[in-house]
This record gives structure tokens, C-alpha cells and sequence, in this order.
RNA sequence: GGGUGAUUAGCUCAGUUGGUUAGAGCGUACGGUUCACAUCCGUAAGGUCGCAGGUUCGAGUCCUGCAUCACCCACCA
């Protein structure tokens, strides 16, 4: 009696990191500087560590990963670096939240230390989840925006271009956000809608009568400098040029612009320092005095006339000018309303405008050039390259690059107190924190005054604009040293083209004179059923990275990831997961029935190529067919294309087709003979090639079954040192074989091409005639008519006993 | 208000430079297998391709307008 049978399948969660070991031990993805081969350099974006990896970030990475598996299998020199961005606000945030502690109440070396390790932890983790999921980064070159190394550099742009005079410090108006105490950047600015409550208030005119205005922002009153009306306003023409007194008492005059809107409140408006951005354009373009009433702590500062707002918080001043206004009848009427107000997306503060010594990169007079730079690097997808434009043409101010944060480049700078002039150290001693000098410097210029050290540190975007160049000197690059700019390629997400992209290039610009790489690969954000957009905030929901790998496999969910178009924003889908786990199976099972039958095939028969039957002739050439099109696809960035292309030709044309029609050869002939060699010889090559070319989705199940060999009692194993394909191929790894090119010139006539599916079509007619009769397998057909006379006959012919198998005829008439 | 993308079967999406009866997976219905497949295979039902015009011998595909959704930007006194 047969003993029960066992089912053995493919642990997944065991063997993905089997062989994730291996690949670390055997170096398989390590980067190789004295290749001959072509090089093909990644731009990896270093994820900022603000929280946890979701989803989103899975799905990012895989797109640029699966980029990079195909090109070593296409003969390409790789090189797949992973960096970290850990420093900045998002990461100061982070680290005050999770140690809750407060980075500008404790001293400054105790908060870098704390940031520095819970960053170092983040880090393990990031590393850990990118290596579960299988990444063929080199982690050799893994480097972080914060390294001396990095900081470094940073240092030395700075003073670069300062040399330049592309780097300037002006005081000017910038967004503020008080409660993190710092300037930020208008990418960090978020809409909110808030309630507030719309007043009339009246300023008195000259003759007595009152122009009223509206605002929501009454506590600026006592930072009032004009009044706007519209030059076309018929009720206010009389107005324009004349005087008028705030409610406290300010004499200020009434200016006509067309930026005043008629309709809007009363359309006489007040200008303010500074309540927005129309406040700063109208004060410089009517040379208008500043009147600073807000600290940077975001409380009132001493003002003469009100004395009792001073130190008070912003919602506290306006309570108390509003009261104060109440009593003077100076509120003519008031309505709640609800607008959206500019807050930081960090903490929901809204935003002030400040004015303060900042540090800018010219950008405005760079934007031809931008425009220009823009055009000589390939998008994809190409419609990407007008959203750059769009903002790189509505660019209004320069680049802020310094920031009054504690975890960062600082910025290496001082100022003489007495003639203001700036000096920058010797690059020799970079880095430094002029902070923390000790020794009080004298300046060079004057002699006289004492050099003031800088206290900002750099806008983080400073750094992580420069990943081209960081990686360009990276220290293990040897003989490419400094060779390897501008870079092959970028792969980001659309969410930063204005941000990452705009500035990398620019630095490009500046630094190179040229573009920092000749591809962009933008990808689009995954999205929860409702819309949700995942994000570090939100987290991903009940999806987990980590569960969703150990629930389904690495494999299973990069597959699921590359059913989206490049740049689209996707829904997470589970079936797709599921389907990807459905492939993982059948790749399996797939293999296990062919190993079964390739027990007796050796390295002779790879050389002493049978005469091959016309149809395995023909899935050998599919394969082919099919590895050069998804090759095209990859070229073009449509790995979601590959990906259906492979889908296609493996479960359609070689499971379902192919194998069910080759089982009657491998059953009934003799194993000597030509017919059962030309099976197998085309069982070895074509599922080797079905293994090359699906493993840039999938490199584990992939790299199992090249190692797999069938045992006595017909299980398979799979081990690193051995495998049946692997000791054929003489590679240590699918990762290191070739992308599949036909080097034989397997081809088939076009009468061949005509037989095959002729021979395809029957076989469905054949199953549909079964399938409407209920007939079951076991029941064999008589007599099968194929319409087409002679031709079908002379088409079919080569075909016929395996056919005959397939349907399970006795006989074809025509 | 400006920009970009999307709108195709119940769901998630493909549809290459305009060319016969618009495809896949999942789901549904029915049947068959269990000697690669805790399964797998087959067959079927299901779509006036967001709406309205236009170009053309021919439009899911090109043009115009509109609607809805998403993202980005501007406005937010």
C-alpha cells in the first residue's frame, strides 16, 4: 500500500530570508567599481526618518528595485545605494515625541546625542524591513545626510557658492511657525479650515467721516502701515492719498491697488507687518515702513500705545483688542466665518510671516536654465515634466535654505559685530558648528569686532539635494571616483518633484554646469480603499508592512506592487497580494513537475541540441519573444507592462497550454527518444528563462527553484550549494545570470506559427464541445472534425499525436 | 481661479502609432480534474468605454466643451 501522500509546499516566510541570508553572504548585490560593464547609477532616495515605514514607502521603493534587478540580468554594472535622511525637523519631531522632551529647553550637544540614537534605531529598522522585502541594494554603500562625511560637504557647497554670490543673507519676511520656533520652507505649509470672525472696523478720516475695513485679524491693528482700496473703487476715489487714523490713534495713508479685491469685505483693507503675503509685496512696492509687533516666541512685544497686550499670545491679544475696540465703537459690525488659514503641517500652527536674517540660494534667475534642465532629462512618465515646469515658472522667491533648528548642518558662518562682514572657515576644518567654538574670533576684516557665530543649520532639502554628489565621492568608489556624475537615474515620488527634484537639479546647475542624472522615475502614492492617502500621519491603517510580509511574502506583495502604472496613484489591494501568492505556487509547482522529468538530463543534453519538435520549438521561441518585450517594457519604466506580459505567456501559454500538451510525450514515449529529448530540452530552457525573467518581481521563489533538485523519494530541496539549475548554469545565483537572449536563432516558419494556433484554436473548440456536452476527461472523443480541408491538415500535422493527447481523440478528420 | 492626471464589466485595472464581434484577474453561474498545483483546468453570463458635439470611410483611442474625482499650486484682508 502507497504510503499517504505528503503535500509539500514552499514556506515562503522561511525561505525569503534563507535566502536573503544568502545573498548578503554571497555579496550578489554588491557593487563592483572595476567592472567593465556599463554602468547604470541610482539615485536612491534616502527616506527621512520621521516614523514608521508604511505601505506607501513599499510601494515607492519596489518601482526603482525592480528597475535595478533587471538591468544587472541586462548586463548592466548596478549601482544601488541606499542613504538615510536623518536630520531636519520632521526627525527633531519625531525624536521630541518619542522621548518627550523639548529640543530648545535642553542643552544642544545632550539633543543631538538623543537624536543621533534614536535615528541609529530608526535606521536598523528602515534596513531590516527594506532587506525583508528583499531590496538589492548594495548596503555597503549606504550613507546618511547627517555622516561628517555628509555635513561635510554640505559645508563646502555652502561656502562655494557663497563664493559665487549664488548664496546671499538679507533680512526679509519668512514663513514662521512659533511654536517650533523656526522658519520653514512653503512645501511644509498645509490649508486648514478654521472658524474666525470677519470685523468691520472703522479708521477715522481727516473730515471725520469713518472708512471702514474688514479683517479677521484684528490684533494686527497696531501693525497697520497703510489702508488698500481698488483703484477703480467708485466709493473710496475721494480717499486714495488722504490720511487716516486707526482707532488707536496711528496716522497712516489710503494707497489704490488692484490687488484689493472690491467685493471682499468692505473693499478697503488694511496692511499689516505681516499678516500675508500681499502685506510683504505691498510694503516693498510702496516702500512702506515695518511696524514688528509679534516676537519670534509668537508674543506681542512692547508697543507703546498697548502696553497691555505685550507678552501676550496672539489668541490673547486679539481678545484684548477686540475688547478694547468694543468699548471705542470702533467695531461696526461683525460675522463669523469660515476660512482656511496657512498652518504648519508639523503642528497645526498657523503660520506668521516674520522678518529675519535668512540665508537664500538665488533661484529666481536661475529659471531658464531650470526650464532648460528640465528638458534634457527623460521623464517618466513624461506628463511629470510639466508639473516641474509649472513651478519651477511660478517660482516667486528664492530658495530659504536656514532654518533656527537645533539637528542639522549647521550653517558655517560668522558675522563681525562691528562691520558685518562674513566669514567663512577653511573647508580644511569642515565640519564645524560654529556654535559650539569656543575661542572668541576677531574679524579679519576690520580687526576690530568679534566674529558672531551663526546659530541656524541648514534646510534639510540642502543635504538631500546633494545625494548625486554624496554619492559621487562616496569613499569605496575607486577608480570611479568622482566619475559618476551626473547619474543614470532618480526615482521619486511626484510629491517632492518641487522640492527634491527642483533643488537637486539646481545644485546641479551651480556645482556641474549639468543635469544630475538623464532619467526621473516619479511615482505616485497607494491609497487606502477610501482614498486615504497613507502617509507616516496616518500610518497605513491595519496594514502593516511587516504583517503584510509575513502573512504573504515578500514576493507576494512586490508583485502586487508592480500591477500599478508608473506615476498613478494605486489602491492597496489585498486580492492582488493574494494573486501574487497564487503566482508564487504555481512557479513552484511548476518547477516540481519539471524537475520530475529532467532527472536524466545532463549537461550533454544541453549541448547536443535534439532535433526539437515544432512545438517545443515554439514555446523556446516565446520565451524569448516574450523576454525581449518585457525587456522594452523596462527600458520604459512600464514594469506593470512586463509584468502582464509574463502573467500571459507563463500561466496561459506554458501551464496551461504548453505542459498539459507535453504530458503525453513525457508519459508515453521512451525516454531515448528524440520526441521525449526535444521535451526536455525545452522544459529546461524555457522555465530557465521563465525564472530569469519574472525574478526582478520576485527574486526569492525565483532563487529557490534555481537551487531546487528533486530527491530520491521525488520531494524537492533547496539549498545554496546546490540545485539543479544552479550547477547547470554554473552561476551562484539567478540574480548573476543573463536576461534571456536567443543565441541559437530559434525561430519558426510562418506556416509553424500558423500551425500552432490552429492547434491552440482546436484544442479550445475541443474543450468548449466537451464543456457543452459535460463530458469528462476520461470519455475519449471518436472523431474530432477541423474545418479548413487540406491546409488545416498540412498545418496540424507536426502537431498531430500531441494534440490527439490533449483533447483525447482518437482521431482528427478535416 | 491655474496646472496635472483619472473616468472602460459588480470590484481592481489593461487597451500599443484610430482598423473586424472592447480584454485580464477577482467575484458570479455551470462543468471537469485530483499521478505539478490545501488546488488546478475549462465554459458561460456581464460593458450604449463619464456626458455632449466635432474630425474621419472608420473613434475607447484624435479635437472642443461640460461634469465628477484625486493630487499640486494660487487665493484665504
Amino acid at each position: 500500500m502507497e504510503s499517504s501522500k505528503v503535500k509539500e509546499t514552499y514556506n515562503a516566510t522561511e525561505k525569503e530570508v534563507y535566502w536573503q541570508k544568502f545573498w548578503e553572504e554571497a555579496n550578489i548585490n554588491k557593487f563592483n567599481p572595476s567592472s567593465s560593464k556599463e554602468l547604470f547609477t541610482i539615485d536612491t532616495p534616502p527616506p527621512t526618518i520621521s516614523g514608521a515605514l508604511h505601505l506607501g514607502h513599499i510601494y515607492s521603493y519596489s518601482q526603482a528595485e525592480v528597475i535595478a534587478r533587471f538591468r544587472r540580468l541586462a548586463g548592466f554594472n548596478v549601482r544601488y545605494p541606499m542613504g538615510f535622511d536623518n536630520n531636519g525637523l520632521p526627525t527633531e519631531r519625531l525624536v521630541e515625541k518619542e522621548r518627550n522632551i523639548q529640543g530648545h529647553n535642553m542643552p544642544l550637544a545632550d539633543f543631538v546625542k538623543i537624536c543621533l540614537e534614536v535615528t541609529d534605531q530608526y535606521k536598523e529598522k528602515y534596513s531590516r524591513l527594506w532587506k525583508s522585502l528583499g531590496l538589492s541594494v548594495d548596503w555597503d554603500l549606504e550613507y546618511s545626510t547627517i555622516s561628517s562625511e555628509s555635513q561635510k560637504l554640505a559645508q563646502t557647497v555652502f561656502k562655494e557658492l557663497f563664493e559665487k554670490r549664488a548664496i546671499y543673507q538679507k533680512e526679509a519676511v519668512a514663513l514662521y511657525c512659533h511654536r517650533c520656533r523656526t522658519s520653514v520652507a512653503q512645501a511644509e505649509v498645509e490649508d486648514q479650515e478654521r472658524d474666525s470672525v470677519f470685523y468691520d472696523i472703522a479708521f477715522s478720516e481727516e473730515n471725520n467721516d469713518n472708512l471702514i475695513i474688514a479683517t479677521t485679524r484684528p490684533e494686527l491693528l497696531p501693525a497697520c502701515v497703510a489702508v488698500f482700496v481698488h483703484p477703480d473703487d467708485q466709493r473710496y476715489t475721494g480717499v486714495v492719498g488722504k490720511t487716516v487714523k486707526t482707532p488707536f490713534g496711528k496716522k497712516i495713508s489710503v494707497l489704490a491697488d488692484d490687488k484689493v479685491s472690491i467685493e471682499k469685505g468692505t473693499g478697503a483693507v488694511m496692511c499689516c507687518t505681516y499678516g500675508d503675503e500681499t502685506d510683504v509685496y505691498w510694503v516693498r512696492q510702496y516702500n512702506l515702513p515695518e511696524r514688528i509687533i509679534l516676537g519670534k516666541n509668537g508674543k506681542f512685544l512692547e508697543i507703546a500705545e498697548l502696553p497691555e497686550i505685550s507678552s501676550k499670545s496672539i489668541v490673547e491679544g486679539r481678545k484684548i483688542i477686540v475688547a478694547k475696540l468694543r468699548k471705542l465703537n470702533a467695531i461696526t459690525d461683525e460675522r463669523p466665518i469660515k476660512h482656511n488659514v496657512g498652518v504648519h503641517e508639523r503642528c497645526g500652527t498657523p503660520i506668521e510671516l516674520l522678518s529675519t536674517k535668512q540665508w537664500f540660494i538665488k533661484m529666481l534667475d536661475k529659471k531658464e536654465d531650470l526650464l532648460k534642465a528640465g528638458q534634457k532629462i527623460k521623464w517618466h512618465p513624461s506628463f511629470m515634466l510639466k508639473r516641474y515646469e509649472e513651478w519651477v515658472s511660478g517660482l516667486k522667491w528664492d530658495w530659504c535654505i536656514s532654518r533656527e533648528r537645533f539637528f542639522g548642518v549647521p550653517i558655517p558662518a560668522y558675522t563681525c559685530d562691528s562691520c558685518d562682514h562674513i566669514y567663512l572657515p577653511n573647508e580644511n576644518n569642515f565640519p564645524i558648528d560654529p556654535k559650539i567654538q569656543t575661542e572668541v574670533l576677531s574679524c579679519p576684516k576690520c580687526q576690530k569686532g568679534n566674529l558672531i557665530p551663526e546659530k541656524g543649520v541648514l534646510d534639510t532639502w540642502f543635504t538631500s539635494s546633494l545625494t548625486p554628489d554624496i554619492n559621487n565621492i562616496f569613499p569605496t568608489n575607486n577608480q570611479l571616483a568622482e566619475k559618476l556624475y551626473p547619474m543614470s537615474l532618480r526615482p521619486q515620488g511626484h510629491d517632492i518633484i518641487r522640492t527634491w527634484a527642483v533643488y537637486s537639479i539646481l545644485m546641479g546647475l551651480y556645482r556641474h554646469q549639468e543635469i544630475p542624472w538623464r532619467e526621473l522615475m516619479i511615482s505616485g502614492h497607494i491609497l487606502l480603499r477610501k482614498g486615504e492617502k497613507i502617509s507616516k500621519k496616518t500610518g497605513g491603517g491595519q496594514f502593516k508592512p511587516e504583517d503584510v510580509i509575513k502573512n504573504h511574502s515578500a514576493d507576494a506583495i512586490r508583485y502586487a506592487m508592480y500591477g500599478a502604472s508608473l506615476g498613478r496613484d494605486a489602491f492597496y489591494d489585498e486580492q492582488e497580494v493574494k494573486k501574487g501568492k497564487k503566482l508564487v505556487v504555481k512557479i513552484y509547482n511548476a518547477g516540481k513537475f519539471i524537475l520530475s522529468h529532467l532527472t536524466d538530463f545532463s549537461k550533454d543534453n544541453i549541448a547536443n541540441q535534439p532535433e526539437l519538435e515544432t512545438l517545443d520549438r515554439w514555446i523556446i521561441y516565446r520565451s524569448y519573444v516574450v523576454a525581449q518585450k518585457m525587456a522594452k517594457e523596462f527600458e520604459k519604466y512600464e514594469y506593470n507592462k512586463a509584468r502582464i506580459l509574463f502573467e500571459n505567456f507563463f500561466w496561459s501559454d506554458f501551464c496551461d497550454n504548453y505542459l498539459e500538451i507535453v504530458k503525453g510525450r513525457l508519459w508515453n514515449e521512451e525516454k531515448s527518444s528524440e520526441k521525449y529529448q526535444s521535451a526536455q530540452y525545452a522544459l529546461y530552457l524555457t522555465y530557465l528563462n521563465i525564472l530569469k525573467i519574472i525574478s526582478p518581481f520576485m527574486p526569492h521563489i525565483t532563487e529557490e527553484m534555481y537551487h531546487a533538485k528533486l530527491l530520491a523519494n521525488n520531494r524537492i530541496i533547496s539549498q545554496t550549494d546546490s540545485g539543479f539549475f544552479a550547477s547547470l548554469e554554473e552561476q551562484t545565483s539567478i540574480h548573476l545570470t543573463a536576461w534571456p537572449i536567443d543565441q541559437q536563432n530559434i525561430s519558426l516558419t510562418e506556416e509553424e506559427l500558423l500551425g500552432v494556433e490552429l492547434m491552440l484554436t482546436t484544442i479550445a473548440e475541443a474543450r468548449k464541445y466537451r464543456a457543452s456536452q459535460q463530458l469528462a476527461m476520461n470519455v475519449i472523443i471518436p472523431s474530432f472534425t477541423v474545418n479548413g480541408k487540406k491546409k488545416a491538415e498540412l498545418l496540424l500535422k507536426p502537431f498531430l499525436a500531441d494534440l490527439l493527447f490533449v483533447i483525447k481523440a482518437e482521431k482528427v478528420v478535416f
